[in-house]
DNA sequence: TTGAAAGCGCTAACAG
DNA sequence: CTGTTAGCGCTTTCAA
């Protein structure tokens, strides 16, 4: 039989036995290569079809010293916004002929490091979503990992592209729209610690409080998830706060979920905005007020940056900056008149 | 410098030659070999250290002739339920030291032969997820790429094994509780049309109906996301029905909201049912009666599955199958006593 | 135009 | 216990 190799497959020796030629005539003709007769050539072909013959990738890479396939190191598969990025990525490094090879930290910052190092060592370029880890820790092991592309975290270590969604400026859109429905009192149901967004979301409230010091902006402790909105109903009754500002669309989910079921009307008695405006906002009830964040094209942007830096291509504006763009829908409205003030 | 290699990355020469020994002894150290002296183990490692050498996997990968990477292709990312296979795989092969390479058809089904030879060939093993293709073309590639695990989808082709969500048991089971609830006339919006796991529904639905002659059930053309429900509003009202069982939760969730906007009344005019479970299905207004499949769970034993074939193991049960679990929730109550029979 | 041979970085059998 | 040597499957000089 035509398995010979010692890995049971057929490989490029088979197929050179059977068109009566070498190795490297065989190689020349599976690149495509012109210098080859043709009816060799031919010949090559026709054994290499014979046999199913197809170049074993390992090989290659070992030769080429690269392998068509980049990393992505996310720190939660669950978490919509990564999974639209990835999906971007995906998409556009497909294109190209490129494969994405991916590690999910489970929100485990220490394995940060070492999950991007192994995936970065197995491709030819990775790309870091949203990493956990210090600024010390990402700027120390950034070099290595080059060719790198970051997501909304930037570094002082040279040539990384960072692709940041200025989140700063969408908090404030979002409280600026709120204040001009005539909320004075604002609460922001933050994110996970650890979080590079959630820290320019609370720079951006910052700026807005610094602007509107008669608004009073309650911050509350949070997380990332429905179950964190869910179980934030209590504190955002207790703030008396009028307009919520979740950290993102899930999060405002679960609070409406959970003010709807103490009876409390969203917008009526309390506006919730969201953040990122995932698919699912435009179908809650009351759909969701939101700063819609262009996540797929992050995830393509993102590939184009990589492959730029693979390619060693000088290319002028590394990294870029995203503007939020405020979804208006309808679970933000007038605020309510003060029950004191009205009268009759 | 200590950059020697023609990659300009450290490699195992550059240790070698760093401790004063051969490139197999590095090879030894590195691996854990026990059967290096104590005190040039110490060397080598201070030099790899030092270096801050890491082994190139490809290099190992085409040695040992495996690459502890395995691939999954999916029909398409966007998918949650393919999200949350992905997931779950992803975190159960990582526990074993495996990574997992992604390719998305989009759809495609001519793509996704090409795609799962070409991933194959990278990895050690491969989950095809739901296949478009057809029977025959499945049955002709799926020994090229053993070791396989094939989900949603079953093949005469030996040694594969299976795990398939029994949807025709879910639909029977919604149909069931929504004729216990006084339902005679229900409405399916079907799925898209290569889906096997709408074939399944379709045969379930035919079972229930030889049980249930005098139940009307109208299939309604669909397809398997948001719009596919919005769109059928006009569709599902037309029908008569008051029990809808939608395709997907999507589905469902589209449906509800265009009802919701024709001022239909859900669950009071109409009862609407999704399938999967998805994570958002607690959190719609009114939360989703629906058929929960175990998707992360599915992810993980397809690891374990595909584990078992990668190592050889003999195992007993190749494959398996899911029930999915009624979740009765709040989009489906009792049916509206007609309107020309209650008086008063 | 083609083949022989070297090499990509690593592991492993085989001597010593 | 350690070094030498021979691959793993492929690409690519270098001669012929």
């Amino acid at each position: 039989m035509a398995r010979k190799s010692a890995t049971g497959r057929i490989g490029i020796a088979d197929v050179a036995v059977k068109a009566g030629v070498s190795h490297a005539t065989v190689s020349r003709v599976m690149n495509g290569n012109f210098t080859v007769d043709p009816d060799i050539a031919a010949r090559v072909r026709a054994a290499a079809v014979e046999l199913k013959y197809q170049p074993n990738p390992v090989g290659r890479s070992l030769a080429l010293g690269k392998t068509d396939t980049i990393g992505i190191v996310v720190p939660d598969l669950a978490n919509p916004t990564f999974q639209a990025i990835l999906r971007g990525l995906s998409r556009a490094a497909a294109e190209d002929g490129y494969r994405v090879l991916i590690a999910d930290s489970f929100e485990v910052s220490s394995e940060e490091a070492i999950l991007a190092g192994e995936a970065r060592r197995r491709c030819d370029g990775l790309v870091l979503c949203a990493p956990r880890m210090s600024d010390a820790e990402l700027e120390e092991i950034a070099p290595s990992l080059h060719p790198l592309v970051l997501i909304n975290r930037t570094t002082a270590a040279a040539g990384i592209p960072s692709l940041v969604v200025d989140y700063g400026q969408g908090v404030q859109d979002l409280a600026e729209y709120l204040v001009g429905l005539g909320h004075t009192r604002l609460a922001f149901l933050a994110g996970p610690a650890g979080s590079a967004s959630n820290g320019l979301r609370l720079e951006g409230l910052e700026a807005f409080k610094a602007r509107h010091p008669q608004v009073e902006v309650t911050m509350l402790d949070g997380g990332s998830d429905f179950d964190t909105g869910h179980g934030a109903v209590d504190s955002v009754l207790a703030s008396g706060a009028t307009g919520i500002l979740a950290f993102n669309d899930l999060v405002a989910m679960g609070l409406m979920s959970g003010l709807h079921e103490r009876g409390v009307d969203v917008p009526g008695d309390i506006s919730v905005t969201g953040f990122d405006d995932i698919p699912f906002a435009r179908y809650t009830t009351p759909t969701l007020t939101t700063a819609a964040v262009p996540i797929a094209e992050l995830g393509g942007q993102a590939w184009r940056e990589l492959r730029a830096l693979i390619r060693k291509e000088d290319h002028d504006a590394p990294g870029s900056r995203y503007q939020p763009r405020l979804e208006i829908r309808a679970s933000s409205g007038p605020a309510k008149a003060p029950r004191t003030a009205a009268h009759g």
